[in-house]
DNA sequence: ACCTGAACACCGTTCAAGT
DNA sequence: ACCTGAACACCGTTCAAGT
């Protein structure tokens, strides 16, 4: 942004030493930016210390100097990626509801990164976006009535259902090879499943065979909408001892 | 098991040519069985493709012949795990009591199995022992009334609630530094998280800071009992359109 | 202070060659 | 048929050396 000047056309016989260096400075955010540019195309799985470095042209040693090591690095890509989480003004009112368009939002956004949600799952939040997050589920509840306790508990609980069900819905999408279309490629895995369900011996599995269309539907909304539900709707039991009912 | 003869004494001056190799014929359900003690003595991640080999006195390449690769062994470890739960001789009458149980027996054995849920977690029950803890998981909820749809919405649902608890659980207890003494490691991790979080700027994270100690009580099992409580009430709700309540 | 090359101790999987 | 050595194309992390 401050040598280059990319209106002037190159002088004649004026080549870069090396082929276009143009590197930025390395810094902790463009690493973490680039880290989450390959979980984007290419999965969690691609994001590894030497890709990174690939990406920005240098050596995985480099990054050592802005990041502890790859574990970090997944923490700092999930408060990134946590940020883009877009959170609700509360309104008293409404916090059951307020409550399960927030967990739909959160399943958006991890489900719209590939399988950082493997990330999330089982870790404590630290990073500051995160943190907001929890904060406004909280405070949703405590608004709605909900005891600390019961709070404190439900925050980890609706966290871990979010966490499962984008950890679920990303192994149809994100295992699709390269070059096939994800849609047909889903397909011929779930006729693959019914089929093996369908074809399991009777005797010893009367229900599984029986509901072999329940088991496979694939909607994933529905289940994760199915749970959210129960979820609230346990929470909110907590309310009051008893109210009107 | 046919030219040894360990009765007898080895003839002096014979020496067997490579240092006891008393190997027993590769096999599946060794290489699995050697899997699984490698998973419960050193983690998941320990559990390569290489280091199972060395454990069998082989190379790498030996396994190919009865595993098709690393996913599969991952997939017989879970199933061989899953024989281990004990399931219920379902009693209509109690089908709560036996549902709750029976997830509490699944994550029983889960933890006592590192992250192994790690492995079911996001991944289709196809082994025999996991389709049998799933039928019979509807058995009792049809047996309960649950109409069909929402048992089988209900099994992925509580499933996913298990994996995840039992995940959730062992990133304390499994991530002790080898040599340490793990509660001594876990409290200190844990003292860390409470400082942490109280030591947040309490005019952005009210709600956080005002409740640390609701947030960061340690006890995983009654996390596991509210989840499950909720859910189950949850599941039963849709047993009829309205009954005597 | 920041960056790097080279090295260390690992991975999963394939394949031609052996018995 | 089963097993193997060697190789291929990767890993995360460290460390002495450079600028």
């Amino acid at each position: 942004m401050d040598a280059v000047r990319p209106d002037m056309p190159t002088p004649p016989g004026r080549k870069p030493r090396r082929p276009a260096p143009a590197r930025q400075p390395l810094t902790q955010d463009l690493i973490v930016e680039t880290a989450v540019r390959v979980l984007d195309t290419e999965g969690l799985d691609a994001v590894t210390m030497r890709r990174v470095a690939q990406e920005l042209g240098t050596g995985p040693a480099s990054l050592y100097a802005h990041v502890s090591g790859k574990d970090e690095l997944r923490e700092l890509m999930l408060d990134r990626v946590a940020a883009e989480i877009r959170l609700p003004e509360p309104d008293p009112a409404r916090w059951q509801e307020q409550l399960k368009e927030l967990a739909t939002e959160i399943r958006r956004v991890w489900t719209a990164h590939r399988d950082i949600a493997k990330v999330s799952m089982g870790g404590i939040p630290t990073g500051p976006h995160l943190l907001a997050v929890a904060e406004v589920q909280l405070e949703l509840m405590r608004a709605g009535g909900v005891p600390p306790r019961i709070a404190g508990l439900a925050v980890d609980t609706l966290g871990m259902f979010i966490d499962a069900d984008a950890i679920e819905d990303t192994i149809y999408t994100a295992r699709t090879p390269p070059g096939e279309d994800p849609w047909e490629y889903f397909r011929g895995h779930f006729e693959e499943i019914t089929a093996y369900f369908r074809a399991l011996p009777a005797d010893r599995f009367p229900n599984i065979v029986g509901m072999v269309d329940e088991l496979t539907s694939p909607s994933g909304d529905e289940r994760f909408q199915f749970g959210l539900d129960i979820l609230v709707r346990g929470i909110a039991s907590y309310v009051a001892p008893r109210d009107g009912d």
